[in-house]
DNA sequence: AGAGCCTTTGCATCCGTATGCAATCACGCT
DNA sequence: AGCGTGATTGCATACGGATGCAAAGGCTCT
């Protein structure tokens, strides 16, 4: 006697063999039937899914995938969950993936390592493709991973050297550019950055606009305060290294900016926008609490999630050209901190 | 010429076939290396790793799912990414499933939907158990599942009715009890309570306890805002309708009971704790910021990760009772707003 | 030395689907 | 009627490992 609720063993499928006995056909036929643009008559198609509708069959996407090679699964690589903007990417992702057939297979790693500590688990599940985010690849890990003709993109991450990685982010750069227009439009006299983790595309290239429209008006660089990662904590730590004397700061990161509000204000007891105005980046869901009102540069997470699906079809349909790097507009969002 | 990052058809891999050739083995040898308790002399499965190591050789876990008809691989379904808690528990869930050599196959539902509809692409993909958190499983969903022989925890939500599941959850109850005790123990006279989701047992669960509470005491029920759903907007809207009419609040969760603090700082200008006591549930990071300072009700994450997983093993072994549905203590964390 | 037993190994087959190739069929054309 | 052509179908096998069973080897004990 077996509770319904133990393990009881292999559940009893249906299997493509199974439904073709009970038509008189082929297995090959309920196979054909099931991939798109195979050699089979359409009355032999319609009847073959009326019977798998019937008795439930669905095929078995485990041996689909053994014999063809092919899992129709993506892994995702996160690094930094607890930041609020990726947990926004992840579940748009997976719904993408998911209209698009394929399922996630999801992997974290620790901040600021790379991904490529998970490529031997990647290999063992057979995934076809792997979406890296908040995180990145060494070179040897791409090469390994590409040599052997499997695909991957970077989201919200830009290669780093000579690697062949197809790379999805926003305009970082532009973006710095913006946040420094914003700030001096205010007539903001002494602007300061807040660095997230030193090593990041992101950060990196934030900071390099910022800096260049400066440079551009003929103004001195910024100050600067390297962060160390992107947490609440850091922003508020580097937040108050900087109170008063910075009337203008911009954080690499909304979460960065959100710490450096509240160490400015409950800490400094300064005020925000009056005495130092702050520029955020990601534009993640805290930032328009009425607590924060946050100015911010606000990633098109559709529109790369959308852009990101859309590669990773046409690589695994064999159909892309040399690696991209794409870079999609961020959009400031004017709110009360700037 | 194939550029590196086309994808150049089916990569090499080598296969247990392979290795055991080189070593002048049957594949089963090789096989057995890698699943523990096999029977193998031990020089031989030493033998088997080294060469496996020097290859590069990894066992296809499609393969092998196909053969052994377990795949370890567990779904989880999640509706509220966008509640905080969640991708807390998220991260810890799939560190702790890999870590016991599962790997985490992420879907998604929209919140307040039931989680059936992931239940076929589930059975296509053969998965072996699903986590459920954060939406739950209709009856006929449940029998459907479990009559399949595998295995379902629901995380952070119990049963409703006679659904044999297993549950994982904080005792909400009692969690309900101890913020009745401490908005009472302040002194506060006119208590309120805001409901999230009415359909969710955590809402019900620790509505059910504060009001218990209440009564125990000889008190008077709570007000009762329904807020529709776990989101920050709601909490908002919840508290504006609640400002000067109550002097304790007790949200359903935290991300509720932040908007609620906004709303009655900002909309309503009141103060908390002076005016207004406020009480959440969860203990998401935003709740220690400085801007909020929430007094909370910790729900015991780590822990509750770590049962689900040993849950999990125990069923997928076969070892496991009758279904249990465990309640882990919550700790009242105690901050500035109440 | 022979019998009995346990351990280790190999053999063969199965898991459920995809697919190249050959066979079959219907149809149109000369 | 005979043949060519294209569309369908079935057959057989591959994908990479797991595992029941029998064979082989080593050991102890009588």
């Amino acid at each position: 006697m077996d509770t319904p609720s133990r393990l009881a063993g292999p559940p009893a499928v249906v299997t493509a063999r199974a439904l073709a006995r009970r038509l008189g056909v082929s297995q090959s036929m309920v196979s054909r039937a099931f991939s798109p643009g195979a050699s089979i008559a359409p009355e032999m198609r319609a009847r073959v899914l009326r019977a798998a509708e019937e008795l439930g069959y669905r095929p078995n996407v485990i041996a689909a995938a053994l014999s063809r090679r092919r899992s129709s699964i993506v892994a995702i690589v996160m690094a930094e969950l607890t930041n609020p903007f990726y947990p926004a990417v992840l579940e748009r992702l997976t719904a993408a993936l998911q209209a698009a057939g394929l399922q996630s297979l999801l992997f974290t790693v620790p901040p600021g390592q790379p991904a490529d500590s998970c490529l031997p688990l990647l290999r063992q599940y057979h995934v076809d493709a792997v979406v890296i985010t908040s995180a990145s690849l060494t070179s040897a890990g791409a090469a390994e991973w590409l040599g052997d003709g499997r695909a991957a993109v970077l989201f919200n991450r830009t290669a780093a050297g000579p690697t062949p990685l197809d790379s999805i982010a926003c305009d970082n750069l532009a973006g710095g550019r913006a946040a420094a227009e914003a700030l001096l439009a205010q007539g903001r006299k002494q602007l300061a950055f807040v660095a997230g983790r030193a090593d990041t595309s992101t950060s990196q290239d934030r900071e390099r606009g910022f800096r260049a429209m400066l440079a551009e008006r003929g103004l001195p660089p910024p100050l600067r305060v390297e962060a160390g990662d992107f947490s609440y904590e850091s922003g508020h730590r580097a937040a108050r290294s900087l109170a008063g004397r910075a009337d203008g700061i911009f954080f690499a990161n909304d979460i960065l900016a959100l710490g450096g509000l509240d160490a400015l204000r409950h800490d400094a007891g300064l005020r925000v926008p009056e005495d130092v105005a702050v520029i955020g980046f990601d534009d993640i869901p805290m930032g328009a609490w009425p607590a924060y009102r946050l100015t911010t540069l606000r990633q098109p997470v559709p529109a790369m999630v959308a852009r990101t699906v859309e590669l990773l079809q046409a690589r695994l349909g064999g159909t892309a050209g040399p690696p991209t790097g794409e870079r999609l507009p961020a959009e400031l969002v004017r709110r009360g901190s700037a």
